[in-house]
DNA sequence: GGAATACGCAACCGAGGGGTTGCGTGATTG
DNA sequence: CAATCACGCAACCCCTCGGTTGCGTATTCC
């Protein structure tokens, strides 16, 4: 098989999570703050959210598992950061969605157009 | 950076059931599958997929509805196909999340910088 | 030291989602 | 026309998931 180039081809395996975690709107409201705001606390993400913090808190701890996000200790509080890098992943698997789609419908035309209709 | 009025700068509302979507492993392998494949019928998507047809049939659905994919008759069978443009869109929202955290990055470290330590 | 803050842990709950089985129906085929 | 194929609908089950309440603990502040 020629498929030497692009090795960094995106499992489904480890996308999956990403995109489970950005389906949930409590989930993806945090990524949208996080990404605006820059690194926060937990009760500082707690504000204004709508649920307890307890909730936040499985949020943020369920996102850092799927490695969306990273925390660490200061003192009391636990600051949450975004990691870029989980969301560039999704978005290069997404990439290649769209670019087997692309030659998957080219295969299908070519194949229409040759096939002599009987 | 004049595309367009860039109107299109990306909900997380419409973007959250995409992400929903490609969340659950199976919807996921059917994204790949038809992506790979190009438009396949249900009960060609539903064979080596380990569960039911109804299963898949539901998933194709919900997927539909997110605008995921897109279905028509021919005949007595349901094709289903890929819609690209969402999943375009969801690139986007990433790439949106991705520039926000650089600016939120490089903010707050000019702050800390012009920040005199007590 | 004592109060307030920021958090962790555990139990619990209701809703929804993934999956199944069973059956009915229109389209195809021979 | 009869058999088969591809599918839709509905009921049901189970388990996860988002969320809450209650309580305990380390840290900070005065």
């Amino acid at each position: 098989m020629s498929r030497h180039r692009n090795s960094a081809a995106p499992r489904i395996t480890d996308a999956a999570p990403v995109f489970a975690a950005l389906g949930d709107p409590t989930r993806a409201r945090l990524v949208a703050r996080l990404s605006t705001d820059g690194p926060l606390s937990i009760s500082r993400l707690s504000e204004g959210a709508g649920v307890t913090r307890q909730a936040i808190t499985k949020h943020l701890h369920a996102m850092d598992k799927a490695g969306l996000v990273r925390g660490s200790r200061h003192g009391r509080e636990q600051i949450f950061e975004l990691e870029p890098r989980r969301i560039e992943k999704a978005r290069r698997y997404l990439d290649q969605i769209s670019a087997d789609w692309d030659s998957a419908i080219n295969r299908l035309r070519s194949f229409v157009e040759t096939d002599p209709p009987a």
